[in-house]
DNA sequence: GGAAGAACCTACATTTTAGTAAGTATGGAT
DNA sequence: ATCCATACTTACTAAAATGTAGGTTCTTCC
């Protein structure tokens, strides 16, 4: 690999560190996390109060892992009671688009996905 | 909600069932099956050699979950020793393409994702 | 005649993930 | 004076996901 190839992925190799990505990316509260925030700046809170079901805890490790992907920024500001902003970055907006595209597609297709699960 | 109106889910929603259907298309081994199954008819053995790190316990499972939503199409020929092709039906193939489309989109910025980590 | 191969299933053990509850700091409302 | 709200963390527990190993069936190949 000379100096400017950029190393190619391939999520289909176990030892991938793509792998790690999609597993962020992926999981339970990572995919709702990047879709409430393609909508805006939101903070820590209200992100809690958006997506159903989440516990502080899951939230509070999620948001931490897509930060550390380069994903999602994180904006404190030292007041009391504390104020944090969360948003994406632009790297964040491009993965957050492709999830929002799969997400939509799902709840586009959803009753199309039920008739088969009424079949069996 | 009259007759002929689809119900659009709410993936935000802890109870909507648009949750299960992302849950299998997210799920670590769904993603990469759907992933395979695009470029082509498949059968299980050989399923099982591209996807680096799946059991045949996984394998099996997942495979049924999306059968269960209407997403893969298992044919079984009744032979000795048996032979069953996996490929994607018309509405798998949709939800594949966007599944490809965020797996694509890793492997292609993995390097800017790793510059991240670097920096940590 | 023994081994290998296909596509599974089942039981059991382990690992990972997730939920609950409690704690922290401090200013403002009641 | 007490309680609430914010954005967390930590410890402990429970539940879910996953791996491992073994069994099955019958045929073909050595």
């Amino acid at each position: 690999m000379k100096d400017g190839d950029s190393y190619v992925g391939d999520v289909l190799a176990a030892d991938c560190p793509t792998r790690q990505v999609l597993k962020h990316l992926t999981s339970q509260w990572g995919t709702l996390v990047m879709l409430v925030l393609l909508r805006g700046t939101c903070r820590f809170s209200l992100l809690r109060r958006r997506i159903g079901g989440v516990s502080e805890r899951m939230l509070a490790q999620t948001l931490q892992l897509l930060e550390g992907d380069g994903l999602v920024l994180r904006v404190a500001y030292p007041v009391v009671p504390p104020h944090v902003e969360y948003s994406l970055t632009p790297l964040g907006m491009e993965a957050a688009a492709r999830v929002a595209a799969l997400t939509d597609w799902i709840e586009a297709n959803l009753d199309e996905i039920q008739a088969t699960w009424a079949a069996a």
